[in-house]
DNA sequence: TGTAAATTTGCATACGTATGCAAAAGGGTT
DNA sequence: AACCCTTTTGCATACGTATGCAAATTTACA
């Protein structure tokens, strides 16, 4: 029987309607997912991930690109007016306020990549504050002298954690209290923020970027604009360990993000919470690694 | 009165349920988007800006990755049962057989940065031959003697298109036919038929690369793995003009696709196929440009 | 062949919004 | 106050599917 309608529908074309179907059941199999610009290329990676991962339960993303100057917030509404069944947010500029209007509207939210105070979002991150610690700890083992951090966007809690294990590790080693300029996790602040570092007298040695996306650009500032070798006159090194940091002109150490760890978890939060509206939030911390390239001198 | 009915919808926190609405006006107001591994730097970009745009006209984007291997067109089908108002292909790996069907079902597809022979859908590419043609006459104009064509997918109209079009300007130049290797629009296919190139005793001088992304990977190779000095030893051009290209360590000249004519131009044609359901499919062709850098000698 | 169990069919109601028409209410002019 | 015109309200129907119950049918077994 269910073969017989199985065969009819098949041999009328009948696709079933999934907009009909989720009135009636009142799960649409969306997801809504917030990215920001996507200059950072750990995210598209992240969103093929998602999007397949997704898609092995039934699930589908409504992609919402936040505008690179401006509100997100007001467009995010938009696409909860879609009835999607989850949100992800990663993109930094979407207020984490958002996400109590949401959770008052039954929406489960996750961060990815970041984290908020409230418990009003469950979230997903990588170990964010040891890997600025194991950074700190290979500058200081490489016998660097003069730390400097190049921060991303000063209030994103990504860049605030790494900057604290940093921070901790840089002191713990007996190294000096780094040096600090802010990036803004975009290219131009990057290079501005390089360009700073490396025209005072006292030039850093070693710089911890916030990105791998900021520490391509500053290595493309010592090189180009300042002549220096990479490695031998000043050690770079990320975090992220996006694709064009094993790119062997770049060749850049960095503290890698296990991508499929943390989009697996994004997606079991995504289920769980779909499955029992009034699970309390979680914050999924997972371990990231160190990966060894040229960008950063060892002894 | 319709001041009154906004403020107490405002005061009850009432927000339209947009499936329901798609359900009685027969349009759901999202476009369905299918990209492959995103891998090329031109895509998120895109991606982004297509977003934005459709935003502006009250659309969204229902994301579809494709698988990197395996079949495509099952999974686009679950994208179809959301009744997507149009559909945006910028995936090599997705039949365009699939456009038919979507033709049948009323749904108006486009092509981006593709194109296909039968008129079931429409496609927004740039002058993919034209600028074939303009990188052979840089190679001529800078004196190189052995041109070499690094392809793409080769049953991909973009690759096919941007090599008849080198292939032409090659001969009308005087120049001897190119030599040619299949990279497949990956990093690995690149590696390998970059290698496979340089290994020759009659190594080229010149190699013109389907998508920047594999000129990157040429490049690394020529560098890392043959010790060639690019620009002075050979000389190496890539097509898209991604963010990457523009990065100082590869300085990588190219054939700039510009991102914004295509995808106002994709926007305009769902705009219009949507408006009007049998209105003929169109092929648009947007002018790209020749971006000078330092990849390639010039005399 | 009769009866109980299993399966299938038919029907009613619901999901939240759109659309059109008829009825009711409001507003303005003489 | 009677009239017409404009605005508002109320109601019915529709979109395509889900769900549950009752009735009808088929199957299984003695």
């Amino acid at each position: 029987m269910r073969a017989k309608v199985a065969d009819a529908a098949e041999a009328l074309g009948y696709r079933p309607n999934l907009i009909a179907r989720s009135l009636s059941t009142r799960r649409t199999g969306i997801v809504g997912v917030a990215v920001g610009s996507l200059a950072n290329y750990l995210y598209p990676g992240m969103l093929h991930a998602l999007a397949i991962r997704l898609r092995q339960e039934g699930l589908h993303i409504l992609l919402f690109a936040a505008p690179l100057d401006g509100d997100a917030d007001p467009a995010l509404a938009q696409v909860m007016a879609y009835q999607v069944d989850a949100l992800v947010l990663a993109a930094t500029t979407v207020s984490s306020q958002l996400a109590n209007q949401c959770r008052a509207a039954g929406i489960p939210v996750v961060l990815f990549n970041r984290t908020s105070r409230g418990k009003a979002a469950s979230s997903v991150t990588c170990a964010n504050r040891v890997g600025g610690r194991e950074i700190a700890r290979l500058f200081a083992r490489g016998g660097h002298r003069r730390p400097a951090f190049l921060a991303g966007a000063p209030n994103a809690s990504t860049s605030q954690d790494r900057e604290r294990g940093f921070r901790e590790a840089c002191a713990a080693a007996g190294l000096p209290a780094p040096l600090r300029e802010v990036g803004g996790f975009t290219e131009a602040g990057a290079r501005e923020a390089m360009t700073k570092l490396l025209s005072r007298t006292d030039r850093p040695d070693a710089v911890f970027c916030a990105s791998d996306q900021m520490a391509i650009i500053a290595m493309d500032v010592a090189r180009s604009d300042f002549g220096l070798a990479v490695s031998a006159d000043i050690s770079i090194v990320g975090f992220d360990d996006a694709p064009p940091a094993a790119w062997p002109t770049y060749a850049l150490t960095t503290y890698a993000q296990p991508i499929d760890a943390m989009v697996e978890a994004t997606v079991q939060l995504i289920l769980a919470q779909r499955a029992n509206r009034d699970l309390p939030t979680r914050r999924v911390v997972v371990p990231g690694r160190l990966v060894l390239r040229h960008s950063c001198r060892l002894i």
